[in-house]
DNA sequence: GTGGTCTAGACCACT
DNA sequence: GTGGTCTAGACCACA
């Protein structure tokens, strides 16, 4: 899978690196149990310093989709905790929509876009 | 409208409250000619320094919600540049539902949740 | 409250540092509420690098002794998961008593010594 | 007796070794002068490296918990310091139980604790 | 002035 | 060779 990093985003890199990494999940790039590379490796490929790979793994694991194997590094690990995922997906899209929604889109375009971006996914 | 501040979430302050605002708009509880509370009056009110309004109030003016009036301070205008948001928004989308999907969120959760939070919009 | 890093230890010193800050709670001198040093302050009082305390606040804050108040900075909140406590006492305990029963530390001796260090805290 | 490795614990595999055979002496699974696995054996039966169960077993020996014999392997031998012991006890018992304090744990909770591990023991 | 982010380099513990 | 720890310095966002 393509992992690169925006150099002129505002985003921090450690976040891009998350965001990315999240979608590979989602679109099956990346599987439960796979390892994700090192620290060493990744931060090599992308560009950026090791500590800040670090970074990103150790908020994938806090938010519980990679566990860190001392043998294997890390692996893809989902904690299905689906009751938190809901609230948060509530509380992410309501702002998202709403910004949506002040610019004029209508529900039915919302409705559209997810059913497309989860075809993608799966 | 009530705006709260959570004094210990990771949201920077001037997120907080741009996105309280921008669902304000949303919910019409202001409404396009609007005028927000003075900087000085909403710093006081949710107990947050001036200049943390100020700021939250420029990037609403630069993200297209208001402008900034010298007599009548902040008044909700919104530039409707709905391509513009339709980009924003799949981006937006595609990280927030990756998320939910490796949690084992369905499709179906998702447009339900969608239609709820329009039903509280418009 | 006096914070002192034993540079020759074994333990690493944010490790040291957490551990000086919970007991510094446990005994009272640190109240709920109260605010720690900044960490650059922190830092340059105990002779060691700001990252470093970073970290240690950091721990602290994921093991719901502080919480970080974007305003005040680290602020004495303990969340009273007591349940969780419960456990991982039981988890030290087994260890820490099965090192002391090997070596032919009685019962009666870890009663007293609980005893005493009880009576420091409170 | 098991001997069981989490992958996934941040306590490193040796710490963990190390602590389970200490809790297996204390609980009378091995007494004094019994023989532990060979290195190699129980590498290969817990699934990890011989390196690893050698670096547990040279921490035993020199903490005093088995002799290495060239012959019959690693043999439990309680060096019974116990004034040592019982100063590494105290220092234990303060971080552990000061953390117990803080999330609302009682005195009387821990002298039961501790009377419940002393009968599982011994 | 504060913490957050990023980079960088070094050493060590662990596997 | 891997991640963990520590140091250090720089810049920026934030309050």
């Amino acid at each position: 899978m393509f992992i690169e990093i925006d150099f002129n985003s505002e985003e921090a890199f450690y976040i891009q690196l998350r965001n990315q990494i999240i979608i590979g999940i989602a679109t099956n790039q990346f599987r439960e149990g796979d390892t994700l590379p090192s620290v060493r490796q990744l931060a090599e490929n992308v560009g950026i310093n090791m500590h800040t790979v670090n970074k990103a793994y150790s908020v994938l694991k806090q938010e519980g989709f990679i566990r860190l194997d001392r043998r294997k590094g890390a692996v893809i690990a989902l904690d299905a905790d689906k009751l938190h995922a809901m609230e948060e997906l509530e509380e992410n899209l309501r702002v998202v929509l709403a910004r949506a929604v002040c610019k004029g889109v209508a529900e039915e375009e919302v409705h559209q876009m997810v059913s497309e971006i989860f075809r993608e996914m799966c």
